[in-house]
DNA sequence: TATTGTTATACTCTATAACTATA
DNA sequence: TATAGTTATAGAGTATAACAATA
């Protein structure tokens, strides 16, 4: 049945959350634009700001990135200076990754801007639409992680 | 606060989203590799089965793809025959697109196929649920191209 | 002039193999 | 021998500019 429209492929969940993605990233990195970061970046900012110390193969493990694609990354936020790299005293291999104050001041106001964001993607969601959308891909991610 | 987690992030419905379409995506390439289909050149041959004799620039609207990149998507449909281009009586620029039977047989094992990824990503769901997901889902889309 | 399809191109994201230095 | 980080590289996916044919 001819519709013109998408309609043979809304009844995919899968459809559905690629469409919602897209629009929600092109968002995102507009709004992070301003901050210097991408949605990649805030991420691993993020991760290093909430776990002093780590080491970039145990960020890359936590946010499914390759060994070789996290260097680049961690690279750009040295460089921007908003995180530091030092030798690990305990294993001369590994860099122990810490935010910068300069680091910490570029979050906040990242996290704003994502507040934002996330304030005027989910328009028209109540708190409880938040919790169960949420706990909805939360599952769908299980099950796809069951697979691997 | 470290937990050597992601606890940071889930609170973002876009991380969530983020996640959740990496985990299916990875699922579904897998499951339409042995049709020959990616997600994006299963999602074109639907919509050109949908819509007998539709023209690329069409397609390429419904879908959010760019012009250019559609050109090789068609090409690769057309070359494993899937799908045919014929000139336009009506506009001598523009072709119609139609899937040939080859392509309607080759469509519906794939959906076979999908519908068995869909029900593996979404178990532990309800129909309920289901319906709750895509509608949530569509907001967030609708949220995001209000601001395109 | 505007539009359809095209070519060329470039930039991002992602994935793998192989190297080095340490363990 | 195994691991942390790195380099090089290749494949997708995506985006823009410019062109030929047609409207």
């Amino acid at each position: 049945m001819s519709t013109g429209k998408d309609t043979v492929l809304r009844i995919y969940t899968g459809y559905n959350i690629k469409r919602a993605f897209n629009a929600l990233q092109l968002d995102l990195n507009t709004c992070l634009f301003p901050a210097g970061l991408r949605m990649v970046t805030f991420s691993v900012l993020n991760i290093i700001d909430d776990n002093p110390g780590i080491r970039q193969s145990a960020v890359a493990k936590i946010l499914v990135i390759e060994r070789p694609n996290m260097v680049v990354i961690i690279d750009e936020l040295e460089q921007a200076g908003l995180i530091t790299r030092e030798r690990s005293e305990k294993d001369r291999r590994a860099y122990e990754l810490h935010t910068t104050p300069h680091g910490k001041t570029r979050l906040k106001i990242a996290r704003t801007s994502v507040a934002e964001h996330e304030d005027r993607m989910t328009q028209g969601l109540s708190d409880q639409d938040k919790d169960i959308l949420n706990n909805l891909l939360q599952k769908i991610e299980a099950n796809g992680l069951g697979r691997t």
